[in-house]
DNA sequence: GGTCACACAGTTTTT
DNA sequence: CTGTGTGACC
C-alpha cells in the first residue's frame, strides 16, 4: 500500500501528498487528473486515515463521476477495504449534490421532499405559462430566448428583482415581467429548475447557517474538478462548503473552458485565489498522451489566446507524424478524404481499430453527410450526441405519469398527459386516484407503477412492433423499465432520470456489452476528456468554426480557440484537418474561407499543404 | 381528437 | 434542407 504512489511522477506526487489548506492543480491535457484526483482520495484514505466518507468530490458530468468512485472502489478493494453504502465518499456533480441536499433539507425553505426537477422542455412550458397569463405576445417573444435569458441570469445569481431593475429594452422588459411570475408558477408546480437546484441551495445555506455547518463538518475534505467550467452559483458552493476546514482542492485548465455559453467562467480559477490567497498551487505540465508534433501544434494555436494563462505542456513522446490537412471540393469529398486514410491506415496496421478513431465536429447538423458517407462505404460508425434518451417523446411519456403520481401539483406533466389523449388522461385519473387511496408511492416499487399506469392508459397500444420506427420506442420503454427496476422508490428514480444522462448505446450494440469497433462521430464538446489514436477535425472554415456567431467578439472568439485546443489534444498519434470550399448548408451552398485556426498552426504544418502553400496569411480583425 | 399544411428557425450542452 | 411546432379543419 505504500507502493503505490511511486507510479506518480514528481508533479503528481505533489498534488497527491498535498492534502491539507487550498489546493489549485492547473491540469493540462492528458496530464494524467484523473489518476490524479483518484490516488489522492486514495492518499486520504490509506494513508491519513480520513474516513471515506467525509470526502466530497464534484465532476462535471454523472458519467465522470461514476467512473471515478469505480476507480476508486477497484482500488480500495485491492487493499483490502470495501465501501459500505454509508462509509463511502460522496462523488458526484453540483447538481446531484444539491438535490439531495434539498429532498433532506429543503424543508427549512418550503421546498417538499417530492420537488420536480424540470428539464429546459418543462422550463419552456412553464414560461409559456406565464406568457399567457400576463398576455404577453409569443410571437414577437419567444419562449425558448425568455427561458434562456431568465437560466442565464440566474447563473449570475441575477434575483427578479434586480433583473427588472437592470433590464433595459422591449425584450428584456418583458422578461422582467415573466421572470418573477415563472418563479412563482414553478413554486406552484413544487418544481425547481437546473438553476434553482444550485440557487436554492446557496439559499438554505446562508439562511440557515447550521444547516450549512452541518455539511460542512461532513464533508471536510473538497475535491472539484473541471473547475474552469464552474459558474457563479457553483463557485460560491464550493466557498460555502469548503471555507471552514479550508481543504478544498480544486482542478481545471483554463485552455479547456468551454462551456461560458451555459454561464460557465473560467476567472473563478482566479478568484479562487483571492478567496484563498494562501492557496498552494500545482501545474501538472507533463502530457502523456500525444506526439510532441500535435502538442506544438496545440501550443500553437492556444498561444494567441491572450485573456487567460497558459499551461505549456511537455512530453517523452516522440515527434510522431505530421499533422496533415486537406481542402475538399464538398463536404462529401471531405468524408470521402476521411474513409480513405482510415481505410489506407487499416491496411497497413494490424493493430489498428476503427474504435480508435473520432471525427470532431462543431456543429451536430454536420454529422448527417458523414453518417451517409460512412453508411455507403460500410464503414461501421457511433454516432455520439443527438436527441437524448430521456428527451424522448416515448420516455417523457411515460415519465410523466411517474412525475404526476409523485408530484401532483405538477400540471406542467399532466398537460403532457392530456397531451397523449383526453380519454387516456381521463383513466390515468382514476388510476391516480387509487394509487392515493391506496399510498402507493410508499408501498409499490416504481416498476410496478410503471407498468399499471402504462396499461392502465393502454400506452403501448399507440405503437405497432412490426413499424421499426415503433419498434425503437418499445425498447426505449423497455430500457426505461430496466432503470425502474434498479430504483424501487419512486422519487429516487425520478431524480436519476433527471440528472443522470443515459449513455446513449443502440440496443444492438448493448447486447454485445462491449465497446463497438465502430468510428466516434461527435462534436468538440462531446470530445472533452476522451482520446483516440487517430482524430480528424473537420469543417475547418471561417464561419463553421470558429462558428459565424462568434466571429465578432473577442471572447467568443477565445471560446471557439480553446474549443480548438480541446480537439487537437485529443489526439494521440494522428492528427488530420480538413475544409471544404464550397458546402451545403441550410440548402444553399457556400463558400467559406479557411479557418484562421488553421493559419494559426506551426508554420510548418501549413507548408506542407498544398492547398495553402502559397496563400498568403489572411487578416483577420 | 387527430391529421395535415404551413411557418419558421437553425451553435456548442450537461445538469 | 429538415425538424418542430402551431393552427385550422374535418
Amino acid at each position: 500500500m505504500d507502493t503505490f504512489l511511486n507510479e506518480l511522477n514528481r508533479e503528481q506526487h505533489a498534488v497527491v501528498t498535498h492534502y491539507q489548506g487550498p489546493t489549485i492543480v492547473l491540469a493540462g491535457a492528458g496530464s494524467g487528473k484523473t489518476r490524479v484526483l483518484v490516488f489522492k482520495v486514495l492518499y486520504l484514505i490509506l494513508q491519513q486515515h480520513v474516513d471515506p466518507s467525509s470526502i466530497l468530490m464534484v465532476t462535471f458530468t454523472n458519467k465522470a463521476a461514476h467512473e471515478m468512485l469505480e476507480r476508486i472502489k477497484k482500488a480500495l478493494i485491492d487493499n483490502a477495504i470495501s465501501l459500505t453504502k454509508q462509509n463511502a465518499p460522496t462523488v458526484g456533480t453540483f447538481h446531484s449534490l444539491c438535490a439531495r441536499i434539498l429532498r433532506r433539507d429543503g424543508h427549512y425553505i418550503g421546498i417538499m421532499p417530492n420537488f420536480a426537477i424540470y428539464d429546459t422542455h418543462d422550463q419552456q412550458e412553464v414560461v409559456k405559462e406565464a406568457m399567457e397569463k400576463l398576455d404577453i405576445n409569443s410571437k414577437n417573444i419567444r419562449a425558448k430566448a425568455v427561458s434562456q435569458t431568465i437560466s442565464s441570469a440566474k447563473n449570475q445569481m441575477v434575483d427578479p428583482y434586480v433583473y427588472s431593475s437592470i433590464a433595459r429594452g422591449y425584450f428584456q422588459e418583458a422578461v422582467a415581467q415573466i421572470y418573477p411570475l415563472y418563479q412563482s408558477l414553478m413554486k406552484d408546480h413544487n418544481a425547481v429548475d437546473f438553476d434553482d437546484l444550485l440557487l436554492e441551495t446557496i439559499r438554505l445555506f446562508k439562511k440557515y447557517p447550521e444547516v450549512l455547518e452541518k455539511y460542512q463538518e461532513k464533508f471536510q475534505y473538497v475535491l472539484v474538478d473541471e473547475y474552469q467550467d464552474t459558474n457563479h452559483a457553483q463557485y460560491e458552493l464550493t466557498k460555502l462548503l469548503g471555507e471552514k476546514h479550508r481543504n478544498i482542492c480544486i482542478v481545471g485548465d483554463f485552455s479547456q473552458s468551454i462551456y461560458s455559453f451555459r454561464g460557465a467562467d473560467f476567472r473563478n480559477l482566479e478568484k479562487f485565489k483571492n478567496d484563498f490567497p494562501d492557496a498552494a498551487t500545482f501545474p501538472l505540465s507533463q502530457n502523456y498522451r500525444s506526439t510532441q508534433n500535435i502538442l506544438d501544434a496545440a501550443f500553437s494555436v492556444i498561444s494567441r489566446n491572450t485573456t487567460h494563462p497558459v499551461l505549456s505542456l511537455w512530453t517523452e513522446n516522440h515527434q510522431g507524424e505530421d499533422i496533415e490537412l486537406y481542402e475538399a471540393e464538398s463536404e462529401q469529398n471531405e468524408a470521402e478524404f476521411i474513409i480513405q486514410k482510415i481505410v489506407e491506415r487499416a491496411a497497413r496496421d494490424p493493430h489498428f481499430s476503427l474504435s480508435d478513431v473520432a471525427v470532431l465536429y462543431r456543429m451536430n447538423a454536420q454529422s448527417r453527410t458523414l453518417e451517409e458517407v460512412f453508411l455507403h462505404h460500410s464503414i461501421p460508425y457511433t454516432l455520439v450526441g443527438g436527441t437524448r434518451f430521456y428527451e424522448r417523446k416515448e420516455v417523457k411519456d411515460v415519465l410523466s405519469l411517474l412525475a404526476f403520481l409523485a408530484n401532483q401539483k405538477d400540471t406542467i406533466a399532466f398537460s403532457r398527459i392530456e397531451k397523449i389523449g383526453k380519454r387516456r388522461a381521463q383513466k390515468f385519473l382514476e388510476y391516480v386516484n387509487e394509487f392515493n387511496e391506496k399510498n402507493y408511492l410508499e408501498n409499490k416499487a416504481t416498476i410496478d407503477i410503471l407498468d399499471e399506469a402504462v396499461s392502465k392508459i393502454e400506452y403501448l397500444a399507440l405503437y405497432d412492433a412490426n413499424n421499426p420506427e415503433d419498434k425503437a420506442r418499445l425498447e426505449n420503454i423497455k430500457e426505461m423499465r430496466s432503470v425502474a427496476i434498479e430504483f424501487p422508490e419512486l422519487i429516487e428514480f425520478l431524480e436519476n432520470v433527471s440528472l443522470v444522462e443515459q449513455e446513449y448505446m443502440p440496443a444492438e450494440q448493448k447486447k454485445n456489452g462491449v465497446r463497438p469497433e465502430a468510428v466516434t462521430l461527435m462534436t468538440f464538446h462531446g470530445a472533452k476528456g476522451l482520446e483516440f489514436k487517430m482524430v480528424f477535425m473537420v469543417g475547418m472554415e471561417e464561419g463553421m468554426f470558429p462558428h459565424s456567431q462568434a466571429l465578432f467578439d473577442n471572447g467568443d472568439l477565445e471560446e471557439e480557440r480553446r474549443l480548438c485546443y480541446v480537439g487537437i489534444t485529443r489526439a494521440k498519434e494522428k492528427l488530420f484537418m480538413t475544409f471544404a470550399k464550397r458546402r451545403l448548408f441550410f440548402g444553399q451552398r457556400n463558400t467559406n474561407t479557411i479557418s484562421r485556426f488553421i493559419f494559426e498552426l506551426p508554420e510548418s504544418v501549413r507548408e506542407r499543404s498544398i492547398a495553402l502553400r502559397d496563400q498568403d496569411v489572411p487578416e483577420y480583425f
